[in-house]
DNA sequence: TTGAAAGCGCTAACAG
DNA sequence: CTGTTAGCGCTTTCAA
């Protein structure tokens, strides 16, 4: 059995309140009864027990990270900088992956609040349910990334409108009329991308006829069947805006498969930039944000809202919208995107509304 | 402030224990009491605290997994993977990323332990020091994927020797004769991979000098120096091989730097099959294997050590060694690799020694 | 500066 | 089938 902290006073012959003091840094103990205690708990290899001090402070120093797809480098690099984050503070990180159905979503946030975690960071949420979960077991939560229209939640997201505004006008620009968009299924953050490309289109004078818009999963198998159905079409799109790098890689994949040239017959952009967007073989135009700084502000902010006690006012809620840069590469066919070296094109700055 | 078990009792009108029977689905409550109590429950969204349950029960539920690098999609399939296993034993999953580092490593251990986790599976463990402070914590640990000499702990990796001894061999058949050996820092498992390639190249009677090793860190950055060192020695390599698909990914890119055609001037191949391996502009021979199944035989290791109360036999260490298939694709210049489809070559079957 | 006592919320063992 | 009692290991009063 593992040693107590009983085990410890009688072995330093001490009360087990000095040992607390001693196990928890707190300065009210003598030098001497100090030593006198590390040693002992050294001996007999002390560790605290989670769940007793959990149950004493109301927490147990775990924090929730739900993503939609951690095999997406672009989650996987957040996991990594959130992991690290909160470790510095003290926290751990219990991850999920919802495969971005809402099913496995309920299932994971019911073992969070089940696990009684201090705080949830939601990256994948994208209706009101799950958010509302959260809030009735009074797990306080910020929203990542997705989100959902009217959610009162704190939220700490992408510019997504500016964003596919900006990268579709740089395909007009270079001279594209017919721009396809490829999207996940459907949810607030891929409407208001859709509307910032529409925007553009249409600004433009240009078509957004659903025959440009092609729905499929989020992953590289998604990018490649909306881009096949798109490109079967009689009057075939010469770009298309894709909402993720790896679904722009299965475009990229498609386009290959049916004979054609990237960018010569069709020009391609992704969004994340992840490492495969940089690769020589790849070059992919893509969308760049700070994600180790959206992380580090989601969970800055949890931490504000875990650190109030309840009935008290958690500071203002907050909602980020942090900006893109373009990151132009070859695969659009920018003269500027020729060059090894990628070139940068930046959004308004970051926008916060308290 | 949360509802207890008391108030659940005291609204239902029963006692803490039937309350505590009913939560925990144990079949000795009549049907109208548990249908009060479940009632109750709602009324004021009863959650139980999973401190106070853990305290009793000597088991949190949850465990840890150790990886080195999140962001390679290797390693963020494999989490979701044990995610979706863990939690569907009940289990929640805490993670951490090494990048490689020890003393990462150690902190990571440290703040499981803290956490009073009840069983750790290390994905990034190359000395004894991190698996001996588990067992000093009495924490149950499996090993996955790396290791160290003489580890005398449950292991569950792949067959590396025959892994890279079957590439450099295919390399060795399409006639090349200087391949180099692409490798992250020291490890047994690099060591262990490194034998495979000098095995390969001993017995066909080639070179196997210093100055074919090129040593870097384990990601695109590492891949990219270490094959650009390789590439300025004035008797080049015609192939290299790589100890992960991101180090393969990262070569590619440097041969490209240098004006050189992948795989006319140079052959590359990788580790892991990621999705990017398989992508039509890069298309990287690699080394696939059976992620999942790794880590449900990992998983359900673990889950027995902690399933046995201290003191029993938790039945004979389990060491089990997956073997690969080679996806031949076009970067090793292979005939096989020049179809859309890629040629697999598998190994020996699965070696298990108990 | 140290010690004693109470109790966090829950489950296990028993008694009814 | 249900209620009572005790106690998990720790922190937090309060006294000494």
């Amino acid at each position: 059995m593992r040693a107590t902290i009983k085990d410890i006073a009688r072995l330093a012959g001490v009360s087990t309140q000095t040992v607390s003091n001693v196990v928890n840094d707190r300065p009210v103990v003598g030098e001497a009864t100090r030593r006198k205690v590390l040693e002992a708990c050294r001996a007999l290899s002390y560790t605290p027990n989670a769940s007793a001090r959990g149950l004493v402070t109301g927490s147990r120093k775990v924090i929730g990270l739900v993503v939609p797809h951690i095999g997406n480098p672009a989650y996987g690099d957040l996991i990594a900088t959130l992991a690290r984050i909160a470790g510095a503070a003290g926290y751990s990180v219990v991850v999920g992956d919802t495969g971005w159905n809402p099913e496995p979503e309920r299932t994971l946030l019911s073992s969070l609040i089940r696990q009684s975690v201090d705080g949830v960071i939601l990256a994948s949420c994208n209706d009101h349910g799950s958010l509302q979960m959260l809030r009735d077991a009074g797990v306080p939560t910020v929203l990542l990334y997705n989100y959902f229209d009217g959610c009162d939640a704190d939220l700490f997201r992408i510019d997504n409108f500016g964003a596919f505004r900006m990268v579709t006008r740089h395909l007009i620009a270079l001279g594209h009329r017919r721009i396809g968009f490829v999207r996940g299924l459907m949810s607030t953050v891929v409407r208001t991308r859709e509307d910032g490309w529409r925007s553009a289109m249409t600004e433009a004078g240009l078509d957004v006829g659903e025959d440009l818009v092609s729905v499929s999963t989020f992953d590289q198998n998604g990018g490649h069947a909306a881009v096949t159905a798109l490109l079967a079409q009689a009057e075939r799109p010469t770009a298309v805006v894709c909402t993720s790098d790896i679904m722009a890689c299965g475009a990229m994949d498609a386009a290959a498969d049916l004979g054609l040239d990237v960018p010569r017959d069709l020009a391609v952009t992704g969004f994340d930039d992840i490492f495969v967007a940089a690769m020589r073989r790849v070059r992919l135009t893509s969308l760049r944000y700070d994600r180790a700084r959206l992380a580090q502000q989601a969970f800055d902010r949890l931490l504000q809202i875990v650190g109030t006690p309840p009935g008290h006012f958690p500071g203002p809620r907050q909602s980020v919208a942090l900006p893109c840069e373009l990151v132009v590469r070859a695969s659009c066919g920018s003269p500027a995107g020729q060059d090894t070296a990628a070139t940068r094109i930046r959004t308004p700055k970051e926008v916060a509304r308290p």
